[in-house]
RNA sequence: UCCUCGGUAGCUCAAUAGGCAGAGCGGGUGGCUGUUAACCACUAGGUUGUAGGUUCGAGUCCUACCCGAGGAGCCA
């Protein structure tokens, strides 16, 4: 017989016939005459009942049948004479597949999500994190739907490079030398003898390719794991995370932003959608205000702010910050804070930054002050997209690269595309595990990723 | 890297002022029951994060370290 997956069973109109059910004992109730078993196969957030009675051949191994165990169950699906479920399973046979003894750590109890993390491979099973990983897999789809409606092209972009100086960040380093005794020269190492012929660093962001393929293609997207070997300890940081990185060639900054609202909105109004149920948990167990907050997200326009008006509103708010707010100074996590919970309570995308504190690849104003970048800020966690219309004048990049004391050689392929046919073109990063916390509500971005990567921890 | 809080049974936590280490859940045994985080009774389960110190006596006070969490910074 073929299986039958219990989210199938559930949205079936009405459930009936014989079934081959595969999954994980969750829990079982001893009745006098039979034993219910609650089983879930991860297909769904639902368990179904099977009802084994003392006349099946195994009943005294299913009696012992403990939480954690895998089984197969044949049976015939009827109305359930009982409360809290509809249907259930009328079990004919019972076979053990797997068993679970004693020391299997799930309890039918609500675990604490520090305890969960450090039984990573084991978190899947509870329903907790199996609505989360679903909710995960349904928005990475939704991603390349949403870009391959709009007519984009997804990019792979390599996760090892050989730019040393793509920005600020710290770099995990990639080498295939002997780190205990690595080829000297001057008083260094020399990565000369290395694998690339030179140093290599695990990519913080996809968008230098993205930009060379945007002028090629049009619109493009990457969509792939970053790396950022800072050492944070908070809960919006990993060291492995994943970024959605558009670029899209002819576009300014206007559609830029045009592009990011539209991508929140869309990508939220997807899950909304497709994960009603595993949404609903997190709206009564882990943030009683979630719908409230996906509903402004999917149905309020953004604020768009330039970062010389935030400024002006922060300097007349009544509260007093920690750190001061002037022209020139970037926002402080408080700053964000207070735009997007107290005084717009909704999602805020400011925009035109002062060039002192951008990289130097965005696009400069007409004010020689400013440049053309935007951060997309939400409630509860601050900067989910970052992204700017990009430099394309060769002359006014090539300043900018020396200005921050750069080496222009080592960029002679993205200095090239703005010496052929060069256009205006825009993109931005959004923080995929940023997204999913504002999607479920959850606290910690440690908590939407299978197995997260932070200093010190590499488990699993 | 800095600041704050925490670490007690498998899990979640309690333990007055420094004075016999406990409860619920989970496990085991028995009972009851179309049960719903089932229920009732009994039962096993501990190097109180580690190392030192103060004290007649330390889960509790002191020092160092380890681990976890929150905040800040860092953060294309």
């Amino acid at each position: 017989m073929k299986r039958t997956k219990i989210a199938t069973v559930h949205s079936s109109n009405p459930p009936s016939g014989q079934v081959l059910i595969k999954g994980w004992v969750r829990t079982r109730r001893d009745s006098k005459n039979f034993s219910f078993i609650e089983i879930n196969d991860g297909s769904c957030l639902k368990n179904i009942q099977v009802v084994a009675d003392d006349g099946l051949a195994a009943y005294d191994q299913i009696r012992k049948l403990a939480t954690g165990s895998s089984v197969e169950v044949t049976g015939e699906i009827v109305a359930s004479p009982g409360k809290g479920q509809a249907w259930e399973v009328r079990a004919e046979a019972v076979t053990l597949v797997g068993d679970a003894p004693d020391s299997y750590p799930l309890q039918k109890k609500r675990h604490s999500d520090e305890f969960l993390r450090t039984i990573a491979h084991l978190r899947p099973r509870t329903n907790k994190y199996g609505a989360t990983f679903r909710i995960r897999s349904a928005l990475a789809q939704a991603v390349h739907r949403f870009f391959g409606e709009r007519g984009f092209y997804y990019i792979h972009s390599p996760i090892i490079t050989g730019s040393d100086c793509e920005g600020a960040g710290e770099l995990f380093r990639v080498t295939a030398l002997d780190v205990d005794n690595p080829p000297k020269i001057g008083g260094g190492v020399d990565y000369s003898q290395d694998f690339f012929g030179r140093e290599a660093n695990l990519t913080v962001s996809g968008q230098l390719s993205a930009e060379l393929f945007a002028l090629a293609l049009g619109d493009v997207y990457t969509f792939g794991p970053t790396f950022r070997a800072e050492n944070s300890h908070t809960r919006r940081h990993v060291a492995e995370f994943w970024m959605v990185e558009p670029e899209m060639a002819f576009c300014d900054l206007d559609g830029n932003m045009d592009l990011a609202e539209d991508l929140v909105r869309n990508l939220t109004g997807a899950i909304r959608e497709q994960c009603k149920e595993d949404l609903d948990l997190f709206a009564r167990f882990v943030d009683k205000s979630l719908p409230q907050t996906l509903q402004t997200v999917v149905e309020s326009d953004y604020i768009r702010l330039p970062y010389r008006e935030a400024i002006d509103i922060l300097r007349s708010a009544e509260k007093t910050f920690e750190f001061p707010v002037s022209f020139g100074s970037d926002l402080q996590s408080e700053h964000e804070k207070f735009l997007t919970e107290v005084h717009f309570k909704k999602p805020v995308i400011l925009y035109d930054y002062p060039k002192t504190i951008k990289p130097f690849y965005m696009r400069a104003n007409a004010d020689d002050e400013t440049v053309a970048a935007m951060d997309l800020l939400v409630p509860g966690i601050g900067e989910i997209i970052g992204g700017s219309q990009r430099e394309e004048r060769l002359d006014i990049l090539e300043a900018r690269i020396k200005a921050a004391g750069m080496d222009v050689e080592q960029y002679w392929w993205y200095l090239d595309v703005r010496r052929y046919g060069t256009v205006p073109h825009s993109g931005f990063g959004l923080g995929f595990e940023r997204l999913l916390m504002l999607l479920t509500g959850a606290a910690n971005i440690r908590d939407v990723i299978p197995f997260p990567r932070t200093p010190g921890s590499i488990e699993f």
